[in-house]
DNA sequence: ATACCTGTGTGATTAATATCACTGTTTTCA
DNA sequence: TGAAAACAGTGATATTAATCACACAGGTAT
């Protein structure tokens, strides 16, 4: 982990926050499917994405996995940089897509820098809006629309941060909905037929703006 | 509005910080019913809530409410914290209940007092974090729980608030569900059934615990 | 008191989604 | 290569919630 690399990742920082950043964060590799971050663990650190796709999940009693979000690189955990002095536990589970690489910053920098660095501040400001904007677009689909148009949002969602080509089970897209793996097949059929997009063996090809 | 009064509210800020407040703050007064932000709407101050209880909403495109958290007095509205420079607008409608009264502080004034107060900057963060977990628990009552389970929390979250005998119309808590006040009236018979509340006219008594 | 408005109760119907039961097809792997 | 596992399609049924169509009760205004 290199002061350039992280200035092209995060490239609304100030340059001796850099230095900090590099000094203090510890470089972890996830592999593909494994969780960065449990519900219910204990949040020691602050968590920047250097590289890879992570998935956001909310999970409910019987350990049923809803879709929320996802961090990109360039992106932090929202919810992993305003965890107080206490020890705060996570509220989310958060899955790697792809292998990816993570920076965790010990909590303890997080009120330093918050003081010292505006640029920080701002990022952290910034990431944690957008999160909360993500948060409200998702009761909207969950709130005001049926299963149809949400896995309409939910499938450009993952278009835009895999690209068109998805490879992704129906049971999986089930999962990530919380509802049944028949519904979403017959749902992509009806996508299909509008020609929205073409249903290969674990995968779907989206045609669509 | 003086120094003392905005102690008590926000015992967490520091001396400083109270007299910019006082200084920077405009008070506004709010009667029940009416709206202190809409969709859509400017941001220009950050709002504090000293007196009454406020509703948030998140409306549809046909303009249906649905309800996402309560302020309190004491709490600040989060969104209008981290708006940045920019002319940010109002993602959610925010509704007094009561009769309410809000401290409007000019937003250029947030970016100076998080770098000067250390109280403030942990102010917004936690005001913020309180907010996200409010926001993720409605996702969990929508996502995985049925009418039944949502009425139930919801009815809580309201008695929390204000007080057991919830001043309430059934077509005014199917608004704020986005259900049907049939639906609603045949889940409140069934809960009246169990003994959880007793239903009059305009009003819901809440008995349990 | 009469009419009217608001709030509530209830059956019948419809629509959306979940679940069940089973088939077929492709991929994996021993 | 053959069997098992994973993935997908489909009809039937069940469940949940929304909608429709009323009836009726309790206040309010004239």
């Amino acid at each position: 982990m290199n002061k350039d690399q992280l200035k092209k990742l995060f490239p609304t920082l100030e340059d001796g926050l850099y230095d900090e950043i590099v000094n203090n964060g510890v470089v972890r590799h996830v592999k593909a499917g494994e969780a960065l971050l449990r519900v219910g663990q204990t949040i020691r650190s602050t968590m920047l994405i250097l590289d890879g796709l992570v998935k956001l999940y909310r999970e409910d009693d019987d350990g049923k996995e809803f879709f929320i979000y996802h961090l990109d690189a360039g992106q932090a955990c929202s919810l992993s940089m305003v965890c107080g002095a206490k020890h705060e536990t996570s509220e989310v589970l958060a899955k790697a897509l792809t292998d990816a690489t993570v920076l965790a910053i010990p909590l303890e920098f997080m009120d330093q820098w918050m003081g010292k660095y505006k640029s920080w501040y701002q990022f952290v400001i910034t990431s944690y809006r957008n999160r909360f904007e993500e948060l409200l677009k998702t009761i909207d689909a969950i709130a005001f629309t049926g299963m149809d148009e949400r896995l309409e949002y939910y499938l450009k969602k993952q278009v835009e941060k895999t690209g068109q080509h998805l490879k992704i089970t129906h049971q999986e897209i089930a999962n990530d909905l919380n509802s049944s793996r028949e519904v979403v097949s017959r749902l992509l059929k009806k996508m299909e037929a509008k020609a929205w997009l073409v249903i290969h063996r674990s995968s779907i090809e989206w045609l669509r703006k």
